[in-house]
DNA sequence: CCCAAGACCTGGCGGC
DNA sequence: TGCCGCCAGGTCTTGG
């Protein structure tokens, strides 16, 4: 489900509502996620403590208490809702963040592909966001830094610029609409491509995730943001799940296959 | 170091 | 209806 800008749309939409109030409780029913919940570690650092930030690295979030940080990851399927104390729970409904708001931050992740984890110190050097790229949303990315990285790398651009050390939050939607909006065949090595066509691209990619923030995220299957309102960038989308049907741009049929084991749209007439 | 494939999970869909 | 294979927004881990 989740890519940047439905992570961002996220972290807006608890933001106002975490930030500043203090945890009372946490509860976790199904601690197997992508690692095992730290149950113990959780309830003795969280509970009592005033959540101080909400922040955002990669598609990771990131809540800040005096003396470490909560670390969040939704995976595939997983989303962060608000609800009020009560209400009843559901079958991936798996961990509860209670605040003195009367109000839970609730964990739902059918697949379990998303983590929940502890980090005593500067969470910047967990080893899961220590060797991050830029945010893409920075003047820390731009094209001369993938014209750079790019030089002499064979894999396809599509999977280099999905790679998390190359740049963080792009994944397999904005990657596809990205590439097609600059007109670059997905198949390209990476280390073919001109620093011309970076420089287009890097903008392109800014341009796409800045847009689809705007709009709330992209929708598929029942994502909605922390607020509970849906995205709406899915009615932007140019080649993510259209395989088959027309290019907007020239009319032919876009194609799909697979590049590193995902699915990969694209216009064999706009991308070269 | 680089790269591809495997792994982790559940649920929804199309086809028979 | 029921079962089977395939697919899905991520990314760490392994092996060549």
């Amino acid at each position: 489900m989740p890519e940047l800008p439905e992570v961002e749309t996220t972290r807006r939409g608890i933001e106002p509502y975490v930030k500043g109030s203090l945890v009372t409780a946490v509860v976790v029913r199904q601690a197997r996620l992508r690692w095992p919940v730290p149950v113990e570690l959780l309830q003795q650092n969280l509970v009592g403590q005033v959540v101080d930030s909400v922040r955002r690295r990669a598609k990771y979030l990131l809540l800040d208490v005096a003396d470490g940080c909560l670390i969040v990851h939704l995976g595939m399927s997983g989303s962060l809702r608000l609800v009020a104390q009560g209400v009843a729970v559901g079958k991936h409904d798996h961990v509860d963040l209670c605040l003195d708001t009367g109000q839970v931050l609730r964990l739902t992740d059918p697949r379990r592909f998303g983590a929940v984890l502890w980090h005593p110190s500067r969470v910047e050097q967990h080893p899961l966001l220590a060797h991050l790229g830029p945010e893409p949303l920075t003047d820390a990315f731009d094209g001369e830094l993938l014209f750079r990285l790019s030089r002499k790398r064979r894999q396809s651009i599509k999977q280099f610029v999905m790679d998390n050390r190359t740049v963080v939050g792009v994944g397999n939607i904005y990657a596809a609409e990205a590439l097609f909006k600059a007109g670059i065949d997905p198949r390209r090595q990476a280390g073919s491509v001109s620093r011309i066509r970076y420089l287009r691209l890097a903008t392109i990619i800014k341009d796409v995730l800045a847009r689809a923030i705007e709009q709330g995220g992209t929708t598929l299957k029942d994502f909605v943001g922390g607020d509970g309102k849906p995205g709406y960038f899915q009615q932007q989308l140019q080649v993510y799940g259209r395989a088959g049907e027309g290019c907007y741009r020239c009319g032919r049929a876009l194609r799909q296959l697979k590049l590193g084991q995902r699915a990969t749209v694209y216009c064999p007439g706009c991308q070269s």
